[in-house]
DNA sequence: TAGTGGTCTAGACCACGGT
DNA sequence: CCGTGGTCTAGACCACTAG
């Protein structure tokens, strides 16, 4: 049961100042980042929370904060009598994946970058409000389709406002990643996510990507992620061949 | 500010008997209960933590723990400075509502029951696996069109194993909803949704409820409810005309 | 049996909201 | 100003896991 010790320092209440900063937030973002940044791998234990109290001059209660804020946020796991372990984050909140796309092994998939990063519009497509910062601001785009197989069935449109983040080179990717990137090099996550869908018949453009007949029934998904960054909003228009694999997407509370 | 004051008698440790309740678990359903029975209104006041460790016998870490699950579990808000609050419970848990259909008034919507409760087969559509138990009950089903603006958008199809729950007459909705029937009268919750979204062409059958013409491309939604009832699921077969209004969901951690 | 997380007590001080 | 919820301390005992 390797354990990973610390040594932590923070002026909690230094000179008098005002230093607002929880205790608990932040042993919970001192475990955040390090997680993010890998430095305490996946399945790995984190410090017992007697270990914790000492490291940090706190005690259990402030402790169980911290960790339960990183069992929220779905860093971590507790088992009971073991200890708390570090989790693969679920990337998916709630985001619609292709069936078969998280966990299980049956199919390939790999994901060709068609539009690398570029300056360009907004697609007007987009079913969510601008916000006023965005419409003024160059936009970012790239395309990508995802395969199944071999076989495309997503195509994946996305933007967001320069402004807000730097335009990422797709050799940049963390794993291929857009959102592990976000994660890992800029510590942004993502917080939410609003669709909207509608079944559409495939245009020529779309059916050229996917590969199929003009006139299959495509869902059309306008997306937008919200991310810890206020002012970073990612939209997407995602055009999907259901037909041999369905969208999944499910939510537990 | 009115509070509801409450006498509340527990044995917590009763006669040496295996008691394993957990007091916070106590005041966590005794108020559950209560705001489901609609005994505390929407928007009022639960007493102030203060009071309920008085009436509870316990401190403000347990009181406080019992009102942060209510708080995950979308029953109440905290104010700070002021109180906790009841709220209307999310009812939506990541499933696709039509656009407009919560909050905005905009729409008139409403909803026919076109078959009413019976019992029927298991439909073969259903994209998830029935459990032993389900496969060996009878089923109750019934069938829904829901309206907006007069207009059908979605013909929606309920499925579950009578063994989990009796057939309920749809008079005996509550406000016509069948969630609001499962927490109020059953003491029921939806605690999760899973979905799978095709797109396709409309068959006749549909084509026929939804008014719509053969052949227009149409949302297919597989869906199952899990429900704080492990034995009771239920599962739906939505079909949606998206051409006017689209299938919206989103989520938040 | 030793170590872990889960529950709980009995206090304290602070920040916020309304009077 | 008082009452509210938010943070935190310093302990205690219990339930679970593993050697």
């Amino acid at each position: 049961m390797a354990h990973f010790f610390v040594t932590f320092l923070v002026h909690n209440r230094e000179s008098g100042a005002l230093n607002k900063t929880k205790k608990y937030e932040q042993i919970q973002t001192y475990f955040k980042k390090r997680i993010q940044r890998a430095e305490i791998p996946i399945n790995a234990y984190l410090p017992s929370e007697h270990d914790l109290c000492e490291q940090f001059s706190a005690t259990r209660t402030t402790v169980r904060k911290a960790l339960d804020e990183l069992l929220k946020e779905g860093y971590i796991e507790k088992e009971h009598g073991r200890g708390s372990r570090v989790i693969e984050r679920r990337k998916s909140l709630g985001l619609p994946t292709i069936k078969g796309f998280s966990g299980s092994t049956d199919h390939e998939i790999d994901t060709e970058v068609t539009q690398p990063p570029q300056i360009a519009d907004w697609d007007p497509r987009i079913a969510f409000p601008l916000s006023e910062d965005e419409k003024k601001s160059p936009c970012v785009y790239f395309q990508r389709v995802r395969r199944i197989d071999g076989r495309p069935i997503i195509l994946e449109n996305t933007w967001y406002s320069a402004n807000a983040l730097c335009l990422i080179p797709a050799n940049d990717f963390v794993e291929g990643s857009f959102f592990k990137t976000l994660s890992q090099k800029f510590h942004v996550e993502v917080k939410g996510v609003e669709q909207e869908i509608r079944s559409e018949l495939a245009t020529t453009a779309v059916a050229q990507r996917l590969e199929v007949k003009v006139g299959l029934a495509i869902l059309f998904l306008s997306v937008r992620f919200r991310t810890s960054d206020p002012k970073l909003n990612l939209y997407g228009s995602w055009y999907c061949n259901t037909s041999a694999y369905p969208i999944v997407s499910s939510y537990f509370s």
